[in-house]
DNA sequence: GCAGGGATTTTCT
DNA sequence: GAAAATCCCTGCG
């Protein structure tokens, strides 16, 4: 095993400003990187779904800004975080621009770096449950009402791009999981062959 | 291994 | 009052 070197440099903001779909797609593979208090975790992006900002029901923006979705009205580049069933957080990429309420939920992680950290804030024994679903990675990474409204692009918390020699699966694309309008766009984006997605 | 239900906040009807 | 971009535990095969 050759050591594993922590990435310090974010994306470019072009690469998560523009439409939700094609963002989607292009954040398979990125890095998501959270210098918290409790230590550094680190996990690769492997699953995405993308909601817009017209023409789909499903996304909470579609009915305006409320406390709960104001940072997805951001300009691209932000973390919109929010609670789910009372229970869950879910992490979003806000594509943009400002006032349009675009984003990106990251549904799945390949755990990087501090596993032990992730293994004590999610209580489970199989690393393939540790980033599997959105609620999980949230909670691994450490995610949660103090990261709504960040910058994804400076600070703590940092998308930054795939290692040189990551090699680029190919990517499935299918319906989105879990809504029940617009179940049939084709917005949700993983990568084929890893065992870290949902 | 799989189906069913509970947890608990925000928002809308 | 009910549903929601979910997860986990229980009971049963």
């Amino acid at each position: 095993m050759s050591a594993v070197r922590t990435p310090r440099r974010p994306v470019s903001a072009t690469l998560l400003r523009g439409n939700a779909a094609a963002v989607a797609r292009r954040l398979i593979g990125a890095r998501l990187v959270h210098h918290s208090p409790e230590g550094l975790t680190v996990g690769r992006i492997l699953e995405t779904e993308a909601y817009l900002s017209s023409g789909d029901p499903a996304c909470h923006a579609q009915r305006g800004p409320t406390a709960r979705n104001a940072s997805m009205f951001l300009a691209g580049g932000h973390a919109y975080v929010y609670l789910i069933y009372g229970v869950h957080q879910c992490f979003n990429v806000v594509t943009g621009p400002a006032g349009a309420g675009e984003a990106v939920l990251v549904r799945a992680l390949e755990p990087l770096e501090g596993l032990e950290l992730m293994r004590a804030r999610r209580g489970v024994t199989r690393d393939r449950d540790l980033c599997s679903g959105p609620g999980k990675l949230a909670c691994a990474m450490g995610l949660g009402p103090e990261q709504d409204g960040a910058s994804l692009l400076e600070g703590a918390l940092l998308v930054c791009p795939p290692e040189r020699h990551w090699r680029r699966p190919t990517i499935d694309v299918g319906p989105r999981v879990g809504i029940a309008k617009a179940v049939a766009l084709p917005l949700r984006f993983r990568a084929r062959g890893t065992p870290w997605c949902s």
